[in-house]
RNA sequence: GCGCCUGUAGCUCAACCGGAUAGAGCAACGGACUUCUAAUCCGUAGGUUGGAGGUUCAAGUCCUCUCAGGCGCGCCA
């Protein structure tokens, strides 16, 4: 059996071949060859692969780059594996393969099932995947679902691209934020029990109606008795109980969205550990940190960094940035290869102090890759709804999941690159039509169920592979679905590489689209029956595709609609 | 003021390490259901890739400048 993959090698070998004997009779050092690439043509009528090698070489060797493409044909010759050879363009050459591949696609695809597509590109190496970590103050909004649904998919990616993936939240539970939810959690109780003035609403405090819920239960709970008592001796009460709480809320929601951690994460621990002090010791010791103004630095100019950066501040609490820093060493103790951390946009101000405290613990700074997920455009009905989690005017994960459901809400998010704003309109994603791309998709996947069971009905199987003729595939439509399907282990490699889950929801998207038009050019049941048999079998291989892609963005799709 | 992201068809977005004729969907217009699901398909129309220079055989992609939007620039997180 021939896989795609192997075809693409053994023509990038023999075309290098050539080009190598080309170059090297025109007096080119091997040194100089340059890298031989075989890529994907955009257009019908390029080919299955395509290289532009005779461009490449056209300058050193000072000659025509459609003159050498020839040359270099000539070289090759025939060969059982290709149907055709062509110089295009400017100087490309174009391979089209014979149509043994149309065979070996899809019997790979329909033997390798649940794991066809997957590669082993990570080599079993560690990544973590740090996302959402939001501070628990607060229920989640649209902005967090994104960054779910991102770093999720783009965990499951690295899964089946073969690396070893563990998921991770961290849980801001130290510092100001924490106080000042306790504090508003408080006031809102001595609010709730008429005695407002024993505890001001603290400037900055969280507003959100779910701070008077907090204190609604805590009043059930404990009643009254915390109204004779000193502030500051019920406070841990009213902290505690907030946080445990929204912690509580943030890891349902997250339950509900489909999104798991492996390792929840709390900053709290990094003190009680020792972490952060030893992440100090570690810098110091290798002069990274200095005194200056009675406060400790970090030499992140060191690193590339615009200005240094405090560590621990005059007053002696150390910042947001050292307890970061110590995760961060942290991670890469515990082995992992790569680190991943998603982060909202706003925080891309923090990203070159992050690189240099990379550098500085003794990393390579692509070691750690961070995506930032830019905002999230909420719309409804036109109507931009604003977001702010301290105005309390925000509309959360959870009313979004409830209006849209959960795979319209993980596919919307899936359909942009992360870097770039997303307008999510409700009414869209709500929406049974033709203009809603996850139903589009799941359509798909609903009529080759659709067809199966009618198939099973009349007591038709797949056949195995060895009895299918697949020269029988030769429609336009046929051969455009077993090309797509044949694309998608190179999606995955690709979209990994990238670290942009986005592609396999373009991907999922073409597939559907391939199906569809397929679908209605041609049918599959009550046809001749070889060909009939050949068509099912190209139908159970697009089912694996879809499934498949569908899987690493964990979308769900219906068996009926 | 400095930095990061974005700017592509009327709208929402793609476009691999710089490649060939910049692609989809929606909206518009015209067609296709006797059959396995028409939540679909086929066709038409729609573009100076914000603008100006530059590098290159080749630029949406790289460099410089510029315009517009978003976001950052703290001994906050």
């Amino acid at each position: 059996m021939v896989r795609m993959k192997e075809v693409s090698e053994f023509l990038k070998d023999l075309l290098l071949r050539a080009a190598m004997d080309v170059a090297t009779g025109k007096g080119l050092s091997p040194g100089e060859m340059p890298e031989v690439l075989l890529e994907r043509p955009r257009h019908e009528g390029q080919g299955d692969w395509a290289s532009n090698i005779a461009m490449l070489l056209a300058k050193p060797l000072k000659a025509r780059p459609r003159e050498l493409a020839e040359e270099i044909v000539s070289k090759i010759g025939k060969d059982p594996h290709l149907e055709k050879i062509e110089v295009a363009g400017p100087g490309f050459i174009n391979f089209f393969v014979t149509n043994l591949w149309v065979r070996d696609v899809l019997e790979t695809a329909v033997n390798e099932r649940e794991n066809f597509g997957r590669s082993s590109q990570g080599k079993g190496r560690k990544v973590q995947v740090e996302f959402v970590s939001a501070n628990p103050t607060g229920p989640l909004h649209v902005g967090h679902g994104r960054g779910a649904a991102v770093g999720d998919m783009t965990a499951s990616l690295l899964e089946y691209a073969g690396w070893e993936v563990e998921r991770e939240y961290y849980i801001n539970d130290a510092g100001l934020q924490m106080n000042l939810l306790g504090q508003s959690t408080q006031a809102r109780y001595f609010e709730l029990l008429e005695v407002a003035e024993k505890a001001p609403f603290p400037e900055n405090g969280y507003k959100g109606d779910y701070i008077y819920d907090l204190a609604k239960e805590i009043i059930e709970i404990e009643g009254n008795r915390f109204v004779g008592m000193p502030l500051d001796e019920s406070f841990p009460v009213f902290q505690a109980y907030a946080a445990n709480t929204i912690l509580g809320g943030i890891r349902q929601d997250l339950a509900l969205f489909g999104v798991s951690f492996d390792v929840w994460f709390s900053e709290k621990s990094l003190y009680e550990k020792g972490l952060v002090e030893s992440a100090l010791d570690f810098l110091k010791q290798r002069g990274h940190a200095y005194d200056k103004d009675g406060a400790l630095w970090f030499r992140t100019t060191a690193f590339g960094d615009d200005k240094d950066r405090v560590l621990v501040r005059s007053n002696g609490v150390t910042t947001y940035f050292a307890s970061d820093v110590a995760y961060h060493k942290e991670k890469f103790d515990r082995g992992f290869d790569l680190v991943i951390d998603v982060w909202g946009a706003d925080h891309h101000g923090y990203v070159p102090r992050m690189k240099a405290a990379v550098e500085a613990l003794g990393k390579d700074r692509e070691a750690l890759q961070i995506l930032l997920i830019q905002f999230v455009n909420l719309l409804r009905g036109g109507h931009q709804v604003s977001m702010s989690t301290r105005s309390g005017e925000f509309v959360t994960l959870r009313e979004v999941l409830d209006e849209v459901g959960i795979d319209a809400a993980r596919f919307f998010f899936a359909m942009r690159r992360c870097d770039s704003h997303l307008d999510f309109d409700l009414e869209l994603a709500k929406k049974a039509s033709t203009d809603n791309p996850v139903f589009y998709v799941q359509y798909a996947n609903a009529r080759i169920q659709s067809i199966m069971r009618e198939a099973a009905s009349r007591n038709i199987e797949v056949a195995a592979s060895s009895s299918v003729d697949f020269s029988l595939l030769r429609e336009p439509e046929e051969k455009a679905l077993a090309k797509r399907i044949a694309r998608f282990p190179e999606e995955v490699e690709k979209a990994a590489y990238e670290l942009a889950a986005h592609r396999i929801a373009f991907f999922a998207y073409d597939l559907a689209s391939d199906f569809h038009a397929f679908y209605n050019a041609h049918r599959v049941l009550g046809v001749e029956d070889e060909v009939s048999k050949a068509r099912l079998y190209l139908v159970e291989a697009a089912r694996v595709a879809l499934t498949n892609a569908l899987g690493i963005l964990r979308v769900k799709a219906p068996e009926r609609m």
